[in-house]
DNA sequence: CGCGGATGTGCACGATGTAAACACCCTGTG
DNA sequence: CACAGGGTGTTTACATCGTGCACATCCGCG
């Protein structure tokens, strides 16, 4: 992106200019729109004012194409997380408090997403597994700056202030995950989607103070 | 099921026999292979050796279909889960602990059926909500029987057996099946998929001891 | 015996993903 | 400056899917 450098006139540049970014764009548009099975190659072909099968010669499927969406989901989905940890903490709060409440942020954060875009968090979980995400080989900076690492980092620190036991540390990404990702689910598939808003974010806290509360042991 | 009653002979009685029960069967199997997406209405209807058009005098949709293969799997999953209850308790445990185990059990029940059957899982939540799995207004004998009716009840129970206060009892359902269905989930669609069935297990059973150890404060 | 409604068939239409052959035009090389 | 090559987009085609509509068939009831 910001590659629109030495292009003085906007006409397209050669055939179409970069396709691949339009149709990830019209991708995006119809994720938001209907989900992942919303996402249909020819749709965005016809987006991107192009014939079906010019897309191939930028994604090998259409999967290749949900692929590429889902990659933009997890920036925002991450973004949305760092945003919510970025927010100032009230003054005198004790370091371990100040992790416990890290951890209830980026769990609400993530949730507050699934809500407020379900199409696209949908699509983070249409098929295949996750594109760049670590599942189990957590290692280094890789991880940072994704939904996963920014989960990872903020258990560290609660080991660090004390707020979490070290020998608790390991592999608790998973229940933190499992929790927030049932309740998104839940919400956007299931049945508590019927509930009215009110209800669902105090049944979202409730949940999260009961898994922090697990993970701690109080 | 074991209607085959006074039919001697068993050419099919008049035009096919019960079409719905054949159609849902083969969606049954086509959902076992493939999941969801996997059900295709002309399929099934080729499956049970009919013109694809035939399925409509049975099933207003695809959709249709569809949920009655799922109606199908929540049994299979609630009577998984009834098992697991089934089994004996250790002798001496208090009614306590045992409330606590039974919850532990559902909760690992209810995560190897999706393992075991992921397909049949991924059906329960393809398009739109739960048949008639209750979501909020929790009524009476109604909810009995499936899966939700049952965590229910052991919810009860370990009021009862004071595993639980009662204060926490009300909305218990939501933490304790977001958990479940988050494992389940992050294991068939997520990455937890490539774990080694050994470390998969004790990631679960970690999990659950987490979930329940924030619900009832230790 | 015959009729009506339940059940199943045939055909058609538009949508989808994708493969193969062709057409264009930018770019680097002689 | 010309020209070949390859990256990019088009056209055409095929198999699949869900579904509507008109027709055929056959059971059971009067």
């Amino acid at each position: 992106m910001a590659k629109t450098a030495s292009a003085s006139r906007q006409q397209q540049p050669y055939h179409h200019g970069n396709l691949a970014e339009a149709l990830v764009a019209a991708g995006l548009d119809m994720a938001a729109e209907g989900g992942p099975e919303a996402l249909s190659l020819r749709e965005a072909a016809r987006r991107a004012g192009v014939s079906p099968t010019a897309v191939y010669r930028h994604f090998e499927d259409r999967t290749a194409l949900v692929l590429a969406v889902k990659n933009v989901v997890l920036a925002r989905l991450a973004a949305a997380m760092e945003q919510a940890l970025a927010k100032p903490v009230p003054r005198g709060m004790d370091p371990a408090a100040r992790a416990h409440e890290h951890l209830i942020r980026i769990g609400t954060a993530y949730v507050e997403f699934a809500v407020a875009h379900p199409g696209d968090y949908r699509v983070m979980f249409a098929d295949g597994c996750f594109p760049d995400d670590t599942p189990s080989g957590v290692a280094g900076e890789h991880v940072s700056g994704r939904p996963y690492g920014i989960l990872s980092n903020v258990l560290d620190e609660m080991v660090a202030t004390g707020a979490l036991a070290a020998a608790a540390r390991p592999g608790a990404e998973a229940p933190a995950w499992a929790m927030v990702h049932g309740l998104a689910s839940l919400i956007l598939e299931g049945p508590y989607g019927a509930l009215p808003p009110g209800e669902r974010e105090a049944m979202v806290a409730m949940s999260l103070e009961i898994i922090a509360a697990g993970l701690t042991g109080r």
